[in-house]
RNA sequence: GCCGACGUAGCUCAAUACGGCAGAGCAACUCACUUGUAAUGAGUAGGUUAAGGGUUCAAGUCCCUUCGUCGGCUCCA
């Protein structure tokens, strides 16, 4: 099913009428509190639903508990929604008090935009709801009643600031969230999986796991990785040189600043600018450091002659970049100024552009299948005509062109895909693949652009077999993401019990008293000269809490080591999952984690 | 960047809707205990309450500025 067609589900059902019921019963109870509001739009959206206000004064928590308190009352009063078709100039009799409904009423007038300020194919009727005293603007569908919202299981969750329609240069609104659900249990189920997905946050797991943190005198969004994180990230490299190699990739390395020439003749400049770091002067010349790794790599093809016979020619880097995000777009490791790119850049001609494509999309199954991705979905996005010369490299024959390839590439692989207007990057279309995490949080991580368009502003060019020059179409792709955004993913993916070999500490050797500290400092050597990571605890702790110790840090294998295990020359196995293999000869465990490691198994 | 909330010991949190001696658990350190699968006990140390300014006899608490984090909006090559 496709995006639009699981929208238009939604729309269709109860839970989306009761949500967009407990929108206006909400706007109601704000402007019963507050009579000179201004109200604006209400939306059901996922999980629950939202209105946004203008308002005399900012909403407080205790607002809240008043506003959801009033909701149950008028719910209670089981007021019929009420339905009626209004032409364009009784709709702004009836709210002409209310500048931004006149607003969206000449929108709608226009065909323009519909009551939540998205674009329109066709000129719609103008219809109103009301319930109790309250009347919106609105499209509807609505439940018959105010009962059938249950009171019991609505909540507001939330105030925050935004824009009116979505546009930074508007009036910031105040906007309440509010969940609704048909049961009282499915509400408790809501609140609880929110629960859950807190206690996998990658910010508090990467701190308790000593994965990484953020010190304020280094910087906003520069992380500090800690020799645990810098275990999974040399992990993650060696696992994408591995595949790249596979894959017919060559490593390259560049430099991480250089000088601005370079971004005006890429065209980055202009787009981009603003969330690049400024420029440093040397010797009167200006030096930007990089924000991404393309032209380098452009740089690097264009630097030999390049033959038919050479191409695909396949650039890889895991390079450095520095982007100046606003400071209220940080993110935990989400959104940071410095990352290190899972980067290539693939030149190859049109004919083999769908053999290349392809290429890269089985990397991502690859991808998946070992880090256990299963539900994942390919957004693929487009230019809008609108916005050629301005958003987007003004060439629209290209455009679609590109588009195309990339369609019937997609279309003949049979790899599933929606469809997004207007989101491309600005040198071509791109494909970023939304997954979801084992809790079901959504993240967007791999991307790919088809760029026919930079590598002719650096004249790259191949000869093809008619001796002809020919300018090669180039494939941006990172699989892994960044390093920061993909490790803040695996974290709360695996709710921090990273496979084995992924582990920043695959075993932990636990002593039960004094008497087999030299025994288990000898077999965590033996484990170390196998590129096994293990390490001993010989603190004065008892075994228990050893035990608790190895636990909280969810390293995978605990071996306990007794006088019995000792003058055996075996080892007492805990797994992270609490079970438990007594008597197992040190040999037989190390070859099993071996191919637990060697096979990058999930399981442990 | 914008709107709002928040910032107390390494970590988690206290400090009476209203200003009155800055506290606890865990971690750390010391000592004792030598233990069989998720916390042994006792003791010691640890703070310019994010930073700076103001009001006050008195500020963690009230006011202002800056920095940072969080919830959103905007943005994401």
């Amino acid at each position: 099913m496709s995006e639009s067609e699981q929208q238009e589900k939604y729309q269709e059902s109860e839970l989306y009428r009761i949500r967009h019921s407990a929108a206006h019963v909400m706007a109601q109870a704000v402007l019963e509190l507050m009579p000179e509001g201004k109200y604006t739009i209400g939306p059901a959206i996922e999980n629950g639903f939202y209105y946004d206000f203008d308002l005399p004064r900012n909403l407080t928590p205790e607002d809240l508990t008043q506003i959801e308190k009033r909701m149950r009352q008028i719910i209670a009063g089981n007021h019929p929604f009420v339905r009626k078709v209004v032409s364009a100039e009784e709709a702004r009799q009836i709210f002409k008090d209310q500048p931004y409904k006149l607003e969206l009423i000449d929108g709608l007038e226009q065909g323009q935009f519909d009551e939540d300020g998205n674009p329109l194919e066709s000129k719609p009727e103008i219809s109103i709801y009301s319930d109790d005293t309250f009347t919106d603007l609105c499209r509807g569908p609505h439940v018959e009643t105010t009962r059938q919202i249950n009171p019991s299981a609505i909540k507001l969750m939330s105030v925050a600031g935004a824009y009116w329609r979505g546009d930074e240069k508007n009036k910031m609104l105040q906007r309440i969230y509010g969940t609704a659900w048909k049961t009282p249990k499915e509400l408790e189920q809501y609140l609880w999986q929110l629960e859950e997905a807190k206690k996998r946050d990658h910010r508090k797991l990467g701190k308790e796991l000593e994965i990484f943190f953020f010190d304020d005198e280094v910087g906003p969004g520069l992380p500090l990785w800690l020799p645990r994180g810098a275990v999974m990230i040399e992990e993650l490299e060696a696992l994408a040189k591995e595949v790249e190699h596979d894959g017919g990739y060559d490593r390259v390395r560049t430099p991480h600043v250089t000088k601005e020439d370079l971004f005006i003749r890429s065209g980055h400049l202009p787009y981009y600018a603003e969330s690049m770091y400024p420029p440093m002067e040397l010797e009167g010349v200006k030096y930007y450091v990089k924000p991404m790794n393309c032209p380098m790599h452009h740089k690097i093809f264009g630097s030999l002659p390049r033959s038919y016979r050479d191409m695909p020619v396949r650039l890889a880097e895991y390079g450095t970049c520095y982007r100046y995000e606003k400071s209220g777009e940080l993110f935990g490791l989400m959104r940071v100024r410095s990352m290190q790119m899972n980067d290539a850049h693939i030149y190859c001609s049109e004919e083999q552009f769908e053999e290349e494509f392809m290429a890269v999309i089985g990397l991502y199954l690859r991808y998946f299948e070992i880090f256990g991705v299963d539900k994942y979905v390919m957004r693929f996005s487009t230019h809008h005509k609108n916005g050629l010369g301005k958003k987007y490299i003004d060439n629209e024959r290209l455009w679609l062109k590109t588009e195309d390839m990339v369609r019937r590439a997609m279309d003949n692989g049979h790899v599933p895909y929606v469809e997004v207007p207007d989101e491309a990057a600005f040198y071509g279309p791109k494909i970023d693949v939304q997954i979801w995490s084992a809790i079901g949080r959504e993240f967007t991580l791999a991307t790919n652009q088809v760029d026919f368009a930079v590598p002719a502003r650096f004249d790259l060019k191949f000869i093809n077999a008619k001796g002809e020059e020919e300018v090669p179409l180039c494939i941006h792709r990172a699989p892994l993401s960044t390093h920061e955004r993909f490790i803040g993913f695996l974290i709360e993916h695996f709710a921090g019990n990273f496979p084995v070999w992924l582990s920043p500490e695959q075993v932990r050797l636990i002593p039960i008293t004094d008497g087999q500290n030299e025994t288990v400092k000898a077999m965590a050597k033996r484990l170390s000269a196998l590129n096994i990571r293990a390490s001993v605890d010989v603190s004065s702790s008892r075994m228990n809490a050893k035990i608790r110790q190895a636990q909280l840090f969810k390293i995978p294998y605990m071996l306990v080591i007794g006088e019995r295990e000792m003058n055996e020359g075996t080892v007492s196995l805990r797994k992270r999952d609490g079970s438990r293999q007594d008597d197992l000869a040190l040999d037989n465990f190390i070859e099993m984690v071996q191919d637990k490691i060697k096979s990058r198994s999930r399981e442990i």
